[in-house]
Parts: structure tokens; sequence; C-alpha cells
DNA sequence: CTATGCATGTCGATA
DNA sequence: TATCGACGTGCATAG
């Protein structure tokens, strides 16, 4: 990582700078005042002010204010930046994404610092409870869901949707669970409600509705009580320890799987 | 604007220079190698690689990865930022947020740049077409949605939620009317059911329902069809001419009612 | 302060 | 490639 920092450059040492960075994918940080115009699905304009102006490597955009979590402007991936100095306007950085048609154009008037350096980032990234991993806890541990729980599919096509787990309970009477991570919401109460509905028409069976989540909204048990569904809280925390478990298995059945297979990552690829 | 800008400082510069950035609420960017650990609503593990972090002046923090439109971790608006070097681990951030109970740890074990700086942004944004301002236009201009179309009420309450705008066609038959400003999914299709729904239930009278969107995805205009629903296409560009012409009328009227009270913003409250 | 719905949402999986 | 649903969604607003 062969970085280039300057300290208050010229305009035209910037050009020079994101140009080469562009042509090189190297990642590019323009600390400065600027204003900003956007057009596409929506449309902008934010006056002068002092921003900080990352370039990543594959071509997304962000303008940062001096606070708040989102960028005030931004382009996801860009198929094409421009740049060009001009006496009159100042530094012109112009991002243009396709599908959909959309365009950034950053305006620098004074740069206080630039930053660029080519990244090297390999460093894994693990998530230790999402929504599949939920699912996967619960299927091999269905007393977690109820007694008796027996798991017949998962991701169960019904009528529009999939629904996360589909089983039936002691007294074999079908059971479709729906699973949210976060706080379920009335939305949730209606999905379930609809995969319900569904499945009765399909099967000409009224089948059980359960959601599981680690809380509810008040609407969603208002939608539960009246759409006659039922609900169970899961926690999360619990589920972290049994996810651990879970993955260890997993890891353990893969290698056994790929036992004597060739190992290593793919090459890198820039 | 006195920025400070290093190329490849020490871990105890950094740590030196983003203590003060803090307690001068003045933003910074470090450019280095690290590693995160998150945990809180979930948990997560990154590990060594070369980023950029933003500690921004209200205390945001982002870790950047060298593509990308989304942080791989952050913390929107921070409580409390604590920094420290220790010799064996490197130069700690630890931001801890209250509400959801979130923690984030970076440790850094090379810096190649940072920048540190108190921004000014007094720049004011404007978003051309919010979906408030495509509902201001229509109700402005209700023949957009029909011809004869007559408003009665916006953002009624009609069982769990609120339609965008409640009126009459030209026959006198009740109409709620769901407004999209970018495409129409399936969901807002239910949305707008469970408006019509609703609407039957509690006066015994079923209305017709007019879903108004640049654009339906094909599951939108099937479900719609489905239940028995209506769909009109807007023209953005044109509500964006409305609107601008809607807005300065607004302002004048602002004006009017505002006229002989004192004008100008309130001090900088640092 | 909580609940609800929008967003230039973005992102990933899937048909 | 388009569509669909999740997200540590974030965020503003209404009650």
């Amino acid at each position: 990582m062969s970085t280039i920092v300057k300290s208050k450059p010229s305009l035209r040492e910037v050009e020079e700078v994101v140009r080469e960075s562009i042509a090189g994918r190297r990642l590019v940080v323009i600390v400065g005042e600027c204003r900003v115009d956007y057009e596409g699905r929506a449309a902008s304009r934010l006056e002068l002010g002092e921003r900080v102006v990352l370039i990543k490597q594959d071509g997304a955009v962000l303008v940062h204010g001096p606070t708040g979590y989102s960028p005030i402007n931004w382009q996801p991936s860009t198929s094409a930046i421009e740049v060009f100095y001009r006496e009159d306007s100042g530094l012109v950085i112009h991002a243009v994404r396709d599908k959909p048609r959309e365009y950034l154009t950053i305006t620098f008037t004074r740069v206080e610092a630039v930053v660029a350096g080519k990244l090297v980032d390999p460093g894994g990234f693990t998530m230790y409870v999402d929504e599949s991993e939920m699912r996967d806890v619960l299927v091999a541990n269905p007393s977690l869901i109820e007694e008796g729980f027996r798991v017949l599919e998962v991701e169960k096509p019904v009528g529009d949707g999939y629904v996360d787990i589909y089983g039936v309970d002691r007294e074999s009477r079908p059971v479709l669970v729906e699973l949210k991570r976060v706080t379920a919401t009335r939305e949730a109460a209606l999905q379930l409600y609809r995969y319900v509905e569904a499945y009765a028409r399909e099967k000409g069976v009224r089948p059980r509705g359960i959601l599981l989540a680690p809380a509810f909204s008040p609407s969603a048990i208002e939608t539960l009580l009246r759409m006659g569904l039922e609900y169970r809280y899961v926690d999360l925390k619990k589920m972290g320890e049994l996810v651990k478990k879970h993955k260890a298995w997993k890891r353990q059945s893969l290698l056994d799987y790929t036992k004597g297979e060739r190992h290593g990552g793919a090459a890198d690829k820039a």
C-alpha cells in the first residue's frame, strides 16, 4: 500500500491524483470545499460547504458531511468517472451510473487534503446471528419452536412467497413458521397471514401460523391475534450460542465431505 | 478550517490526533490497517485489513472497505468514544451507543494517513421531489389523479395505517389513493389492498383503490388486477415542475404570514 | 419516546 | 437480467 498524502494541494494536483488513482483502481479520500449536483431517480443540489469525498476502488462515490451516518450524496457503483479542472469552475468529478441512469457532479473549489492508496482488505467478515443462521439452528433444534414439532420443509414455497419453516406439531397439524431476527412488525404478521391463507387455499386445510421473533410491535401482536395466529419469543443470545455450535458442526461436516480434495482460495482477480 | 494531515504517523501520534479531535469536535479520517469487532443487535468480527475510518463531529463512526456504498461496520451516533494506545494490541477506538446498546471496537495496527479538521457545512440541500411533495402537488392538482376527483382528506387513518389521499370520484364514489415515488412493488399493492379492505369493513362500502407511481413491477400489476384495484402512471419530471411552482407559492404565503417578524437563523450551538 | 413508513435506500439471492 | 425480501437497515415524523 503505497499511499499518496497531500496537504493543501492545488486543484491541479488533486486532478492528477484522482485521475491516476481511478486508472490504477486506488481509493481516494478528498477533504475540501465543494458543491454537489445529483440527478437520477430524484434530483438534488447541495450548495458550497466542506465535506469528505470518497472514491472507492469499484467506482462507488460518497459525499459525507461533518455529521451523521448517511452520505449526503452518493453513487453506489459507477460505470464511468470523469475528472477535469477548469480555471473558472474548479475541479469537477463527474460520476455516471447506468441502470438506473444517474449523474453525480462534485465541484471542488478548495482541497485541504487528499489521500490515495490501494487498499488491500482480505479480512474475513463474520456476522454471528443472521436470519438464515437462526433458521438453521431452529431446524436443528425444532423443540425451540415447540415441544414435539417436526420440520418437514425449509423455505417452502407457499402462494407468492416462501415460508421459513414448514412442519407438523405433536398432533400432526400443519404449521407454518415465519422468522424475524429483529422486532416483528405488522408487515411480518401479514406476511405470515398471507402464507396461512395461501396454504389453506392450496391444501384445503388451515394450518397453524407461528411468528418467531425476539420482540413484537404492538400492531404486530394485535394483527396476529386478529388473524388467529400465534407468536413466540426467541432469545438471540441463546441463538448465538447455538449458532456457534452449529457452525462448528457444519464446518466439521464440510471438512469430512471435502476430505482429500484440494484446499485453497481463488486467486485475486484484480 | 485548520486541517491536520499526517502521512505514515505513529500510532501514538494518531492517538493524540484522534483524542484532541474528538474533544474539539473535529472530523477525523484514518486510512490504515485495522480489525473491527461489533456487538449489539447482532455481532460481527472483521479480520485485519486496510480500511478508511471516519469519525464524524457528532460521534458517528464509519468503517469503509475498498469497495461498495455501505460501510462494513459503523456506529450511527455515539454517546461515547474512547481512544487508547497499547503497546501489545495497537490503537484502539471504542465507540459505545445507547439504545440500542451497541459496541464498536476498531483496533489499528498501522496507519498510512490521518486527516483531521473542523468541517463547516452551511450548504443548503434541496431534494427536488419526495413523496410528501408529490402528495402536495396532487392535492393541489387533483385532476392529475383523475378528471373530476375531489380530495376530502390527506393521510387519512384507515385500519392500521394512513392512506395518502382520500377523496371521491366524479360519481361521488369513495376513492383511496396510495402514492409511490419509486417503482411500485407488490408490497405497495398489498398495502393499498389492506386500506381498501379496512375501509370496506369500517364503512360498509367498498371504495375504489388507485395506486399512483412512476413505474410498476409486474407482480404489483398482477396483484392489483387480482385485488380489483387500479393503477396510474405519474410523470416525475412533470411533478418536479409543479413542485417548483407549488414551493414558490408556499414560500410566498409563508412570507405573507411572517411579515414583520424577525428573520435570521439560530446561533451555532457548538 | 415509541411506532410507522419512506429511501436516490443498498445488497444479495434467485428464477 | 429483473425481481424480491432482508437489513446491525437509517431517518423523519406523528401520536
